[in-house]
DNA sequence: TAGTGGTCTAGACCACATC
DNA sequence: ATGTGGTCTAGACCACTAA
């Protein structure tokens, strides 16, 4: 924007809020028909100006960008939620002012990233975990013959408790903060599998208790979007070869010391905050952990 | 192609050849202004058109993507080859008679597939994996502490044999058909690590000796693109946890009965056609897999 | 039939890199 | 100064979906 933004009015800072709502007589139109100035009165703005070149860096955005983080705002904020559809492209690019090239441009970045899914025909929607799509985006465990499935959940405990270190490292917390402790057992088609110990942001899910969890069907971070209104958006996992203890042999009906796949994952919500951190053990003798490389 | 070769010679199929060439002057100007007709006389066809609603599966294919088969089709020729910068976008406008604007959203997916990348200001590349960006793409392999690093490899053994059945199969070629083997061990600040056995297209790699792969300094996909015109552009991997056989145990310096990370790589170039099959054994005490989820 | 996303074009201007 | 990719706009038409 610096281009754009540079027109706008100095301090200002505009905002494509403001521009919006039915006041559009000002002297922000279009620069097609009249002004051939530069490029001044278009719309939204960025708030570092590169024009006045006197930061070293200035914090450039085109105009797309920060519609696409409006958008990602009202997403935060549950204007438009999981499974709904959201404004069409015509109606957004009234409401910020902006051509339908460049709202499209914003949404195009937002359909890569999986936060919302547009359909020909109907419009763009909110993505979400009910989706049969979404789900195995965080459950990349195929079983070595026959389809992918979601296994039965069973659910050993669910307390709350002081953040541990390591753990409020992990979700940039304090030690001591209180979180949300689940473990957990998965069964793929009758067999033992995957072995979940997960520790949940205690602020955002106050109220969760075993019971829910076992009443709930379908993959657990649905119920953490709809219960809880915390979505899911991204995780990052580091994956290791382990040998089964005790407990974890136990719980998995295998000898001890046998081989485990160890996955520990942090999931972030939107503005890259994260809410889960997750160690899961799987047993891959009948499944493995599938992967892409591109 | 299909259809912008279609549309060549071929009978009439618009096309956008004939279109564009110096000679405007024909009826073949975009909608816009004139031309209220259809949207016939407008450039490049696909092959099947939706219009004549005959076929059940017409093929239909946006121009955008036509002009990206045709970018491809030249990639794997080897008319720009990795390192080298492909004709502007205007160029290329100008040799397939399209806008600007279609060819940059072909250039935009071929980006996306990392098979090219843009520089501002200088031009479209076609990517290589002698680029630091593009070699952890396929090393995933992390270290707990310190800087993610390209270990020194160690090869053990690199030969021609016969396809068995179950590389055969992966490779989509017949049993028995010719293969290079290589089994190689990676070294990680001095610590054997990885332990990968290696089976490739016999068609592709003739000539590679183990000593090519020994004075080679640098990643092995990248002297499997300078040498032999072979590029890995994606690849999928099947991961488990496995315990250590006394072959890798001696080789990895571990006990037996470790636990090791499986990593089974079927790697493809252009065209989706498998070209290597890639059997890695990691050890994971001081490096872990990396995985992000999206 | 109307509305939504998808494609295509054309032209203007900006930011970056190089000479 | 020139050329390249990057942004933005505007308008036309197509394809798909649903009422």
């Amino acid at each position: 924007m610096s281009s754009l933004s540079t027109s706008l009015s100095g301090a200002a800072v505009p905002g494509a809020q403001d521009s919006g709502a039915a006041t559009p007589g000002a002297g922000t139109q279009p620069p097609s028909s009249a002004s051939p100035t530069p490029s001044s009165a278009t719309a939204p703005q960025a708030s570092a100006q590169p024009g006045t070149h006197a930061a070293p860096s200035p914090t450039f955005s085109p105009l797309y960008q920060q519609i696409k983080a409006l958008i990602m705002r009202s997403l935060q904020s549950g204007e438009w939620k999981p499974g709904e559809m959201i404004p069409s492209e015509m109606e957004l690019a009234a409401r910020y002012k902006v051509s339908q090239g460049t709202v499209r441009k914003a949404i195009d970045e937002l359909a890569a990233e999986n936060l919302v899914a547009r359909r020909q025909g109907k419009g763009t929607f909110v993505t979400t975990h009910h989706e049969d799509v979404v789900k195995f985006r965080f459950l990349r465990l195929v079983p070595d013959e026959g389809e992918p499935h979601y296994g039965a959940s069973h659910v050993l405990e669910c307390k709350r408790l002081r953040a541990p270190a390591e753990i409020a490292r992990l979700l940039d917390i304090r030690t001591g903060d209180s979180v949300v402790q689940i473990r957990r057992v998965l069964n793929f088609s009758g067999e033992s599998t995957v072995l979940d110990e997960i520790w949940l942001l205690g602020a955002n899910f106050k109220g969760l208790t075993a019971e829910k969890l076992t009443e709930w069907k379908g993959p657990m971070y649905a119920l953490f979007e709809a219960e809880f209104g915390t979505r899911m958006i991204r995780a990052s996992e580091k994956i290791r070869a382990v040998a089964a203890d005790e407990t974890a042999a136990e719980l998995l009906s295998v000898p001890v010391g046998s081989p485990l796949l160890s996955v520990e994952r942090v999931s972030y919500t939107y503005g890259d905050r994260p809410v889960e951190v997750r160690r899961g053990l799987y047993v891959t003798t009948k499944h493995y952990y599938q992967n892409d490389l591109s």
